[in-house]
DNA sequence: TAATATGTAACTATTATTGTTACATATGAC
DNA sequence: GTCATATGTAACAATAATAGTTACATATTA
């Protein structure tokens, strides 16, 4: 939805409001305005109050990624989780396991990341 | 917890039951034996039933990937989900993003699980 | 045949997400 | 100054996914 709605701001190129927003991804204004808030906060675009208010991009759609997009509405929560069961200290894999995995899955979650960071806003609104 | 369960059959080389990997992983063992239904219909572990059954993997540690196991247990669902709202015809945005992020998201993903497909449970099991 | 393992169904508890209503707050038009 | 209209958020309900639990049928071996 993030995603979606980044597009729609970088298409239209103008000031658009919540109400706008959630009928081109078809869900409630509020929903809409939760995820734009994830976006302000990341700075990535403007919100205005008032009468005459509304939402747009905060820089150019080329200088915005997708994994900008994805960052600002996840947090830095990992794509894959470990279970958070305790360790069972009597048993060298319980105890070990997660440290060795996790160095694995950061490796591959940094290509992920890194792959998001080459497409721009910019990009996808030129499929439009 | 799948990966816990694979490491800890590689690292012990012989039949365990679900009982005693429930230990390692501190939970119940019926939770357990879910994962180990989908690893085993992978066709990555081989289960035997009755008295002095238990589950040992399928075929070397150094040939079966932490991809194998993300797979067993995932399916083939997608590391980022799109939304399905329904389209909005009239907005060009609403019928295209998704097939343009996609396209991208698709990517990263294959970059992802080639990752994983370089760690074996070999190395894993190495590191406990 | 008794003991012990897997395989699964059924149920509860917990958590996250989505959608919704309601309302405080800000801002521009008149 | 006040009204219309926008954002910002709290609060709540509905839905779905996951984890844990109990129960029991089925398989196997000593």
């Amino acid at each position: 939805m993030a995603v979606h709605i980044m597009t729609t701001l970088a298409y239209l190129k103008k000031k658009v409001s919540s109400g706008e927003l959630s009928k081109s991804v078809r869900t409630n204004p509020v929903v809409v305005r939760r995820i734009l808030g994830d976006l302000s906060h990341a700075g990535l675009i403007v919100a205005e109050r008032g009468k005459m208010g509304g939402f747009s991009l905060a820089r150019a759609a080329s200088g915005i990624s997708l994994f900008d997009v994805y960052r600002a509405v996840t947090g830095d929560e990992e794509l894959v989780p470990l279970h958070d069961n305790p360790e069972n200290r009597i048993c060298p894999v319980s105890c070990k396991v997660r440290g060795a995995l996790v160095k694995h899955l950061d490796k591959a979650q940094s290509l992920y990341e890194s792959e998001l960071e080459k497409v721009s806003l910019a990009d996808l609104e030129k499929a439009m």
